[in-house]
DNA sequence: ATATTTTTATAGCCTAAATTTATAAACATG
DNA sequence: CATGTTTATAAATTTAGGCTATAAAAATAT
């Protein structure tokens, strides 16, 4: 048994087809065919099902796929920790962001960091919460960005920054005369929301009072953005809230539609997100060090109270 | 990298010598040499400082040994799950006994065990508790049967059985007159104890209301074997507490001593222990289901309320 | 200091194993 | 039933792991 062919059973087992997982190794076909088949003689089990098309794990091949995943995961890690011993930091990184983090948070740092450091190869991605979480558990993603607490056991938490909410109400609004707002005032029935998977919605669903009625609506629209979800807002379909970074690059006349909260005011804990093996931890730190450097003073809230949308267990 | 190469590095470091490290490993010596050397360029890192004699590791060298044990370890485990789903029961299993427990409890379940599962090689050895715990750590034993709880993080238990202590009270003690004794008669300072390190006596310490008092003892003395310690006692040198299944192969004079507790009677619980990991698990339960079996019966207390000596957390 | 033993590294060779190309067989799809 | 797709097999090639022999280095004995 090879740390080799235990990679090629992976990546056999995640692309159901010997074929595209032998490209994705950068071999040919018939070596996955012949490395995988020695294993399973060597173990005397079938680990994949070829009967049925596409390709499928046995039980036992689930099970084996499993630790197979864990001992190449821990085998990057000798790399890992001679690299953490020489303060090596560079090589391949993928990180993964939310979409309401994504637009206004990596323009601030990202120039930034591969100033810093030239070495490391990001390779950054778009992805919902969910999406996020199960990369992050497969090994597709080394780290990302995402709200927080997670409360996943697999996955540890670096607090970056606490972004607080505030709220855009457009003219007629039963809200938009009072300067300031209160979180009591929040009704979940006259919001727009982000669509569903974002963790920001969780996230403002969970500061409300009311919970949406989905029985009785005259409409239901979830924007995938939050330029859209501005636009609508203000074609009078409702308020929104916004992540405060958000409210930065809004032109002047919606800037008059900002209601920022009385304290304490509601905000969203942001953390860059890891798997528990502490994976390229060097770059990880790298990473929270560049935007924790960036996010002071960017954030205007630093001294106000702030509650956290999510319940911290 | 490949298993291989990081088992020889195990291998290595655990013999301080490349030559005797590859008999263990059955290769010659210098493939040991090169493999090793070879992983060391790739990793572009020196493991070994070999300008010190014995070979030492470096300090990165010690933090890939332990991820290697890490990863060759789950590399079995592999083969374990295989055997698991086929429900093989066999290959080798070493497993460790604690003085106090070995003579007794062995003859009792080895004949039934090699005669139920004849395809377990199973290589017994007799080890204290703190040996026990290293050796369960670094690989070196499957499973092993001692006093417990340890409460080691890292190690498990399931408890086979508690084992009352009797009294071993010879003519002239002042307890010799009563017939059944309670645990607040025991005086720690007119006992006599097992060798430091064997559970046992953590075990009896444990039970006494009065500690020890080191500096005005008139002689100190600790026997490595109960049977010393029977012989010692009747020399007049003080009482000792026996497990109850010794008791049941001492001849006739001797036997007169004994001074069973009063309920609740103290007792040692006795487990099997073994890695959190769970390696070959399946073996580990035939033992359990063993041994259980031949205990059950054995021991004649069983309706017999009973007291721990050593406190459960 | 020099010889001897012990231990590790190097060189060259051999064998086994991994990979490739080419091709066949099995299977699904139109 | 023909065609495209996918996996398995065969033979050739390259690579890697292992061995023997031996050199080099270090420790120990003379």
């Amino acid at each position: 048994m090879t740390i080799t062919q235990l990679y090629y059973v992976l990546a056999v087992a995640e692309n159901q087809n010997f074929t595209k997982a032998a490209e994705k190794c950068f071999v040919t076909q018939p070596t996955l065919s012949m490395q995988i088949q020695k294993l399973e003689d060597q173990l005397d089990v079938q680990i994949f099902d070829r009967s049925k098309k596409p390709i499928e794990l046995t039980d036992v091949g689930r099970k084996i796929v499993t630790q197979a995943r864990n001992i190449v995961n821990e085998s990057y890690r000798i790399q890992d920790i001679v690299d953490q011993q020489k303060g090596f930091i560079g090589g391949e990184f993928k990180l993964g962001i939310i979409p309401t983090i994504m637009p206004t948070l990596l323009p601030m740092f990202l120039k930034n960091f591969i100033k810093k450091h030239p070495k490391v190869k990001l390779k950054i991605e778009e992805l919902t919460t969910e999406e996020i979480i199960t990369r992050i558990k497969d090994g597709h993603l080394d780290a990302a960005i995402a709200a927080t607490p997670l409360e996943d056991e697999s996955i540890k938490e670096r607090v970056l920054y606490f972004e607080p909410f505030v709220s855009y109400i457009p003219k007629g609004h039963r809200l938009h005369s009072s300067k300031k707002i209160d979180v009591s005032d929040l009704d979940i029935n006259d919001m727009l929301l982000l669509e569903d998977g974002h963790c920001f919605r969780d996230g403002v669903i969970n500061l409300c009072k009311v919970f949406k009625d989905q029985s009785d609506e005259t409409f239901q629209l979830e924007s995938g953005s939050i330029e859209t979800l501005i636009k609508l807002s203000n074609e009078g379909l409702g308020m929104t809230l916004l992540p405060y970074l958000h409210t930065l690059d809004i032109n002047d006349k919606e800037k008059e539609n900002l209601h920022y909260f009385n304290e304490p005011s509601p905000a969203r804990e942001v953390s860059i997100i890891y798997h528990k093996s502490e994976l390229k931890m060097q770059i990880i730190e790298a990473l929270q060090d560049v935007i924790s450097g960036i996010i002071r003073g960017a954030i205007a809230f630093q001294n106000v109270k702030i509650i956290s949308p999510l319940p911290k267990k």
